[in-house]
DNA sequence: ATGACGGATCTAATCCGA
């Protein structure tokens, strides 16, 4: 992996964050931006990534939950977005993952987790100005309803899934990275609607958050949106069908994560979830995060 | 904090999401 060239920013602390909800300030000059978005079916919604690009014009987009077969994705729709750079592992009915580009991406070899083909995790390196990062886009397993390995096999998948991300990053060379994805887990209090009411509940379970924080300590990510978004300030990415009026009850959990190497701190130059998202026509369960990086 | 929603699939009823 080249090192990237990275220019200087002139002050750690000048970086204009911004936690946007609906609208979405165009990204500072020269910065790199990229958005993480679970789908839920990409042939389904093909419109409101339209509406995505329009609203935000990201240069990457990183969607989990394509539940596309790679001779189906639409490449072509989305190539006439700009995307034309195109790292895609889909498969049948479930998970999928895409890396759609307007800059050149050199794709990675697939890696698989927990001994499965389940197209939960593709990475590429991208060119941007003389530099090189590598992205990683990652969909961790829900993990289903009881929160007991022993008796629920998919929770046992979601546990297995993490340690072999904390043995995979720990091991890792030291290079410019960003990790984004639907990592299906909520760890911080401010992350979920009722800290009390959800720690039984699969996503916010001790268990869980623990071995999250032990990802994130294992190549010492930072987690972007709470650089930008501290706690105790909630933040969410997800809220649930099934809530009758989302809004209203605003019962949400901050599921979907961007992370980046300590290196890259510096050059963090605002923050988005696009929680209008969640209104649109037919919308995903989750809303896409943005992140800016001025390179 | 269950399962009221929603998507995909062997287009009916089931699995899965979180």
């Amino acid at each position: 992996m080249q090192s990237p060239r990275l220019s200087s920013p002139t002050s750690p602390e000048a970086a204009p964050y911004r936690y946007a909800l609906r609208a979405v300030p165009s990204a500072p000059a020269g910065a790199l931006r990229i958005a993480t978005w679970n789908i839920n079916s990409v042939r389904l919604r093909i419109g409101i990534v339209r509406k995505l690009v329009r609203l935000a014009a990201p240069d990457v987009i990183c969607l989990q939950e394509t539940k596309s077969p790679d001779e189906v994705f639409p490449r072509e729709a989305i190539a006439k977005l700009g995307y034309e750079h195109q790292a895609i592992l889909g498969m049948k009915g479930y998970n999928g993952v895409a890396i759609l580009s307007r800059h050149k991406l050199h794709t990675w070899a697939p890696h698989q987790w927990c001994g499965k083909a389940d197209c939960r995790h593709i990475a590429a390196t991208i060119e941007r100005n003389g530099a090189a990062l590598e992205l990683h886009n990652v969909y961790i397993p829900a993990g289903g309803d009881i929160p007991d390995p022993k008796v629920n096999p998919r929770f046992d998948h979601k546990l297995r899934f993490l340690r072999e991300q904390v043995a995979f990053w720990k091991s890792a060379t030291k290079a410019s990275r960003i990790l984004v994805g639907d990592l299906n887990v909520a760890p911080y209090e401010s992350d979920v609607w009722s800290h009390k009411q959800l720690l039984k509940i699969v996503s916010h379970t001790p268990l869980e958050t623990d071995l999250l924080k032990e990802m994130l300590a294992a190549h010492d990510w930072v987690d972007a949106a709470r650089h930008v978004v501290p706690e105790p300030t909630r933040l969410y990415t997800w809220w649930s069908y099934r809530n009758q009026d989302w809004k209203a009850s605003d019962r949400g959990r901050r599921l979907d994560h961007i992370w980046v190497t300590p290196d890259l701190k510096p050059h963090l130059a605002g923050l988005h979830v696009i929680k209008g998202a969640r209104d649109w026509t037919q919308p995903s369960d989750h809303v896409p995060v943005i992140l800016d990086l001025k390179l």
